[in-house]
DNA sequence: TAGGGTACTTACTCTGAAGTAAGTTTTTGA
DNA sequence: TCAAAAACTTACTTCAGAGTAAGTACCCTA
């Protein structure tokens, strides 16, 4: 079953959804990281040239913040970091590709 | 038939629609003309308690410019202006549902 | 002729997200 | 012992989007 949503409360759900995906970079990251592929760090500083080292920490960092990417640590040296979607992450896929369709559908 | 999509035209994609969608107001004010509806600019004020009329013009004309409100003005005194969705306005409506849908289902 | 209602404009300030650039930690191997 | 690679951290600056507050155009009615 739906909840019941006046106009504030859905805008105030959409909203919480953007905010999570609002950052510069986020959905970049995401894109490459739908479909379960795991990538180092350094992986995708090479597959996002522009993004600074600060910014793909913060926005990964954010991202893990909410549940939608992994963080997994390999203790060794040089040392080794790995990012994957959660469960929760790689659903989001549809969703965004509804969001493409309604863009490509414009009159 | 669907794009091939990269991460990166994938991204570019989703963030122009969140473009449309990002003003600190829009969502609210589509929430509130969707299912068809049709109101006043003196019944959005209304509605929306805590937004200025700068603010609410300014997300209505982008909102208008991206095609999404249709803006209707009535030659009387005082003047009345109406606002609707368009078509394509209408169809977002789906696509924000699988959104929310999908926040509800943070495990 | 003065006031009132509706739909806007304009000028200004403020804030937070993003950018730049440099520094830090850790441990191996030459 | 010192450089090198990976994954961060920190300090500073910049700028667009949002907020505040006030003003404007229109024209009817009293």
């Amino acid at each position: 079953m739906t909840k019941k949503w006046t106009p504030a409360s859905a805008a105030d759900g959409v909203e919480q959804v953007l905010k999570i995906l609002e950052g510069k970079w986020k959905l970049v990251i995401l894109f490459h990281l739908f479909g379960g592929q795991v990538k180092r760090f350094s992986e995708l500083e090479k597959a996002i040239p522009a993004i600074t080292q600060k910014m793909l920490i913060q926005q990964l960092r954010q991202l893990e913040a909410d549940g939608i990417v992994t963080r997994t640590i390999y203790h060794q040296v040089p040392p080794k970091v790995e990012y994957s979607l959660t469960d929760w992450g790689q659903e989001l896929c549809p969703a965004l590709d509804a969001l493409l369709k309604w863009a490509e559908n414009k009159k």
